[in-house]
RNA sequence: GCCCGGAUGGCGAAACUGGUAGACGCAGAGGGCUUAAACCCCUCGGUUCGAAUAGAGCGUGUGGGUUCGAAUCCCGCUCCGGGCACCA
C-alpha cells in the first residue's frame, strides 16, 4: 500500500463499480425498513453546475448514509426534460427539442455520475418520454373528470418575448417575465386551469405537519394569503337615493365591517362585469377611457402611478346605499381594485384605510372616522385598535368585538355573510407552447372541448415540424397533429394545441419513481404506500413556493380521486432547503455567465475533495460565496489521510506491545466521539461541523504518533475504521478505496459505527473556576468528582486565592466535574 | 407597510438544554526536513497595556434587563438578507 493517491483514476474506477453491481438498486419488496431520499430533479441544461453539485452531494450522502444505517434506500433520478430553452434553441438552430434535450440528459448524466452521485438507474425518467407523457395526460383526462381541470376565459398574463402566457407566479413583482425580463401584458384568453384553490385551505392547514423550513412553510402560507372577512351588498340608489329592489346590489368583500358607518364611496374594478349597468349615461364617456387606459397598462405601469390616487379613478355618476346609514354614497371606478381578488369591488372606509383616505382626499368624499385614534395621534386613516365611535349601535366596541357585532347584524338582516377570501389563484396551466406535454383535448365544434378517450394515450409531439423565428408553437401549423375526430359525435375536431405547464410533470414524478415501469396505471396504490411520503426532499430554497405548492396540491388531488393512497396527505415528510452558490456577489447561472465548471475541479481535484469542499464551507442551508470554497484544502486533507491510512506516514504503531498507553486509551475515545459527533450531525444536516470533526480527529493521530510513547497497531486501526466509516458517505470513493486495501471489503454496505457510551465518558476532565463569574483557573480533575470534593480544589488554587483576596466566598455554585462559581 | 431570518477574529465559521467564546478551515507568521525550492511535518495567532512563555483590562451589531454566570433568554434600537404587497 505504497502507491500515492490519485483522485480521478480511482473514482472512476469506483463510480464504475456501483453502477455495474447495482449497489444502490433497491427493489419494492426489499425486506430492510424502506427510507426515501429524493433531490429534486434537474432540468437538463448540460454538464452540471455548482448548484447540481451541491444538491446532489447533500442529496448522497444521505442515501450512503441511511444505507450503512441499515434502511432499504429508495434513490431514484429524472429529468425535468421538457421546457423553454430546448425550444428556444430549435428555434435558433432548427435542431427537434427532443434531439437537443437528449443530449443534455446524456451530458448532465454523466456529471452527475462524476461527482459519484448513486441511484437505482433502472428508475430514470423523463419528462418527455412517452410513458410519462401518457400517464401525465391520463392525470389530466382524471382530473378534468372530477372537476378539477377547466378551461375558463381569464385575464392572462402575456408574455411577448416567450410568446406564450405565464402563471400568476411566474411574473416577477415589477411586471415582467420571470424568465426573459420582458414586460408581461394582460390579455382575455381561454385558457386551462387547475383547481388548486378548491384546495387553499387543506394547503394552508397541512403546514402545520410536515417537518419542514418555517421559512418555507412561511412563504407557502403568504402565498395562500387566508383572509377572513364579510361579503356584503350595498344596494344600488335610485335617483332620489333610496334603494332599488329590482337590481342586485353590488357586492363588496372586507375584512372590517365594523367601520361600515364610515363608507363614504365604493369602487368597482374596471374589469367589473357590472360597470356598464352601473354607469350614468353622463359618465359613459369618461368610464369608457378610463378603462382603455387602464387595458394597456402594463403591470409596470399600474403600479408606477402610486400616489396619483385622482388619476387613478373616475366617477361613475351612480350611487349605492350604505347599507348601516342608509345614504347614498358614490360609485367609482379605480384601477387598484383587483377582479381577481374578493369580488372586484370594495367599499370605501377613509377613516380607517389609508388608500382610501388618499383616494376620499383626491376626489374630495368626506371622512367618517368609526374607531377613535389613540391620544395625540397625528397620522391620517387609523387600522389601529381602539373603540367604535359614530356608529350608532357599536359605538364603545373594542375591535375584535365591533367587527363581530357588525358580522351578527349583517347576517341576520340578510344584507351579507361572513366569508374566507384566498390571494391564491387556480393555476393556469396553457401553454402556448410546442415542447411540453399536449393537453389530451378536441375542440368539436358541434360537442365543443372533449377528452380524448384513454385508448389513444398519450397523444404524443409529431417530430416533422418547422420552427419559426416567430416563436409560434408549430403544432399549429401542423395538419397531422391538429386533425383529430369527435369521440362523442365522431364529427371533425381540432386537436388543442396548448402543452402543459412543466411544473405539471414536476408535480407527480416522485410518485411514479415509486413504480415506474408501471403499464397500466402512473403507479401502483401499494407502491406508492410503501415509499411515499418522501422521507428526506433536498432542493433550491427558489422552488419553496411554486414546485412545492403544486406537488402538494396535486398529492391531495390524487389521494381524493383514488389514484394515489387515501391516506396520503403530503408528498415530502422532511424538506431541506440549501443555499445558493454565489460568484462576485451574484447567484450564479447560466444568463449571468458567472459559472463555476465543476468538470475542471473533478478532472483536477477529483470528485471527493469537490464534495468534501460543498460540505466543509458553510452550513448547507446558507446561501455560499464561490470565493469561500477552500478545494485546496479539502484535497489536502484527503491526501494525509490517505498516507496516514497507507502507512505513508510514519508510525512506528505496530512494533508497540504490552499495555496501553495513554495514547491508546485517548485514541480509543476520540474514535468513539468522533463516531458520536459525526452521527449526530449527519442527523441535524451539520455538515460542516462533521468535516470539521474528522479534520480535528486526523490532526490528534497525526500527533500522537510523533509524541513518544505512542498507540498500538490495532488501536490505531480501531481508529482509522472508524474514521473512514464516518467518512464514507462523504468522500464515499477514497474510503472505498482505502477500506478494500484494508480489509478487501465494500465499505459502503458495511453497518454504520455505534459509539460506546462508557468510552464517550473521559476520565479526566478540565474543572473551571470563576470568581464572581470570572475564569481564574483551569484544573485537570477526576470526571467523578463530587461537590465538596470539587470546591476544595477550587478553594486551593492559588490563582483563585488571589482573586478572592483574602475573602470568603459568600456563594458557591458547583456544577461537577465542570465548572466552580465562587461569589464575593 | 406586513411576515420571517441574520449580525461572533483579516475571511468562511464553531459553541449540544445559559457554564472555558473563536473548534475546524482559508489567508498569515515562525521553525523542522531539503544543496535549494515545492510538497510534507510541527508551532503561534481576538484585541489593548506589558520586555514577558508574568499579569491584567476589554471583547459575540447597539442600549438596557433577568441571572452566581448571557453569543445563547427578555425588551428597545441600528444595519443586512429573504418572502408577500394597491389583497379590500
Amino acid at each position: 500500500m505504497q502507491d500515492h493517491y490519485d483522485a480521478v483514476a480511482l473514482e472512476g474506477r469506483w463510480q464504475q463499480r456501483w453502477r455495474n453491481e447495482g449497489t444502490y438498486e433497491v427493489d419494492n419488496d426489499d425486506p430492510r425498513p424502506p427510507y426515501y431520499v429524493l433531490s429534486m430533479y434537474p432540468y437538463p441544461s448540460g454538464p452540471a453546475h455548482m448548484g447540481h453539485v451541491r444538491n446532489y452531494t447533500f442529496g448522497d450522502l444521505l442515501v450512503r448514509y441511511r444505507t450503512m444505517r441499515g434502511d432499504g434506500v429508495l434513490s431514484p433520478i429524472g429529468f425535468d426534460s421538457f421546457g423553454l430553452p430546448a425550444e428556444n434553441a430549435a428555434i435558433r438552430t432548427g435542431e427537434h427539442p427532443r434531439t437537443f434535450t437528449e443530449a443534455r440528459i446524456a451530458e448532465l448524466s454523466s456529471s452527475l455520475g462524476r461527482i459519484g452521485a448513486v441511484y437505482d438507474l433502472r428508475r430514470v425518467i423523463c419528462s418527455h418520454d412517452p410513458e410519462y407523457i401518457r400517464w401525465t395526460q391520463w392525470i389530466f383526462l382524471r382530473f378534468f373528470e372530477a372537476g378539477l381541470a377547466y378551461r375558463d376565459s381569464a385575464p392572462v398574463n402575456w408574455c411577448p418575448g416567450c410568446r406564450t402566457v405565464l402563471a400568476n407566479e411566474q411574473v416577477l413583482p415589477d411586471g415582467s417575465c420571470e424568465r426573459s425580463g420582458d414586460l408581461v401584458e394582460h390579455r382575455e384568453l381561454a385558457q386551462w386551469f387547475f383547481r388548486i384553490t378548491a384546495y387553499a385551505q387543506r394547503l394552508l392547514d397541512d403546514t402545520a405537519g410536515i417537518d419542514w423550513p418555517e421559512r418555507v412553510k412561511n412563504m407557502q402560507r403568504n402565498w395562500i394569503g387566508r383572509s377572513e372577512g364579510t361579503e356584503l351588498g350595498l344596494p344600488i340608489a335610485d335617483a332620489d337615493g333610496r334603494p332599488r329592489h329590482d337590481v342586485p346590489p353590488v357586492e363588496v368583500f372586507t375584512t372590517r365591517p365594523d367601520t361600515g358607518f364610515g363608507i363614504t364611496y365604493a369602487v368597482l374594478s374596471p374589469e367589473h362585469p357590472r360597470v356598464d349597468e352601473l354607469t350614468a349615461p353622463s359618465h359613459r364617456a369618461a368610464v369608457e377611457d378610463f378603462r382603455r387606459s387602464v387595458a394597456t397598462q402594463s403591470e409596470m405601469e399600474r403600479l408606477s402611478t402610486e400616489g396619483f390616487l385622482d388619476k387613478r379613478g373616475v366617477a361613475c355618476g351612480t350611487s349605492v346605499i350604505n347599507p348601516f346609514t342608509g345614504r347614498p354614497v358614490p360609485l367609482y371606478l379605480a384601477d387598484y381594485v383587483l377582479m381577481t381578488y374578493g369580488t372586484g369591488a370594495i367599499m370605501g372606509v377613509p377613516g380607517e384605510d389609508q388608500r382610501d383616505w388618499e383616494f376620499a382626499v383626491a376626489h374630495g368624499l368626506p371622512i367618517v372616522r368609526t374607531v377613535q385614534p389613540p391620544d395625540g395621534w397625528d397620522g391620517e386613516a387609523y387600522s389601529g385598535e381602539g373603540p367604535s365611535i359614530n356608529s350608532e349601535w357599536m359605538d364603545g366596541l373594542a375591535l375584535a368585538d365591533a367587527i363581530e357585532r357588525a358580522a351578527d347584524w349583517l347576517e341576520s338582516e340578510g344584507l351579507g355573510q361572513r366569508k374566507v377570501n384566498y390571494r391564491l389563484r387556480d393555476w393556469l396551466v396553457s401553454r402556448q407552447r410546442f415542447w411540453g406535454c399536449p393537453i389530451p383535448m378536441v375542440l368539436c365544434e358541434a360537442c365543443g372541448y372533449r377528452p380524448v378517450p384513454e385508448s389513444d394515450l398519450p397523444i404524443l409531439l409529431p417530430d416533422d415540424v418547422d420552427f419559426l423565428p416567430t416563436g409560434q408553437s408549430p403544432l399549429n401549423a401542423h395538419a397531422g397533429f391538429l386533425e383529430a375526430s369527435c369521440p362523442d359525435c365522431g364529427g371533425a375536431a381540432r386537436r388543442e394545441t396548448d402543452t402543459m405547464d412543466t411544473f405539471v410533470d414536476s408535480s407527480w414524478y416522485f410518485l411514479r419513481f415509486a413504480d415506474p415501469t408501471n403499464g397500466g396505471a402512473p403507479f401502483s396504490g401499494e407502491a406508492a404506500a410503501r415509499w411515499l411520503p418522501v422521507d428526506q426532499y433536498i432542493g433550491g430554497i427558489e422552488h419553496a413556493i411554486l414546485h412545492l405548492m403544486y406537488a402538494r396540491f396535486f398529492t391531495k388531488a390524487l389521494a381524493d380521486i383514488g389514484v394515489a393512497p387515501a391516506g396520503l396527505s403530503e408528498p415530502f415528510a422532511r424538506l431541506f432547503t440549501q443555499g445558493m452558490i454565489r460568484l462576485g456577489g451574484a447567484k450564479m447561472s447560466k444568463s449571468r455567465g458567472n459559472l463555476v465548471a465543476p468538470e475542471e475541479i473533478l478532472d483536477r481535484q477529483g470528485a471527493d475533495a469537490l464534495r468534501l469542499a460543498h460540505l466543509q464551507v458553510k452550513p448547507p442551508q446558507d446561501d455560499v460565496d464561490w470565493e469561500d470554497f477552500g478545494i485546496d484544502g479539502c484535497a489536502k486533507f484527503l491526501a494525509r489521510v490517505w498516507r496516514l491510512v497507507t502507512g505513508e506516514a510514519e508510525t512506528g504503531a505496530s512494533a508497540r506491545s504490552g499495555d496501553p498507553t495513554v495514547a491508546d486509551l485517548e485514541i480509543d475515545r476520540g474514535a468513539h466521539r468522533l463516531t458520536e459527533r459525526v452521527t449526530r450531525d449527519f442527523d441535524r444536516w451539520s455538515y460542516n461541523t462533521a468535516v470539521a470533526a474528522c479534520m480535528e480527529f486526523t490532526n490528534d493521530l497525526y500527533r500522537y504518533l510523533q509524541a513518544p510513547g505512542g498507540p498500538h497497531g490495532e488501536t490505531l486501526d480501531g481508529a482509522i475504521d472508524r474514521l473512514l466509516l464516518v467518512m464514507a458517505p462523504m468522500v464515499p470513493h477514497l474510503t472505498a478505496e482505502l477500506w478494500e486495501r484494508r480489509c478487501g471489503r465494500h465499505i459502503h454496505i458495511e453497518p454504520w459505527p455505534i459509539a460506546d457510551p462508557e468510552k464517550l465518558r473521559a476520565e479526566r476532565v478540565t474543572l473551571v473556576v470563576q470568581v464572581n463569574g470570572k475564569v481564574r483557573d483551569r484544573l485537570e480533575v477526576d470526571a467523578a468528582i463530587g461537590e465538596s470534593e470539587a470546591v476544595e480544589h477550587a478553594l486551593a488554587s492559588e490563582r483563585v486565592q488571589r482573586h478572592l483576596d483574602g475573602d470568603s466566598p459568600r456563594r458557591v455554585i458547583a456544577r461537577p466535574p465542570k465548572l466552580v462559581n465562587l461569589v464575593v
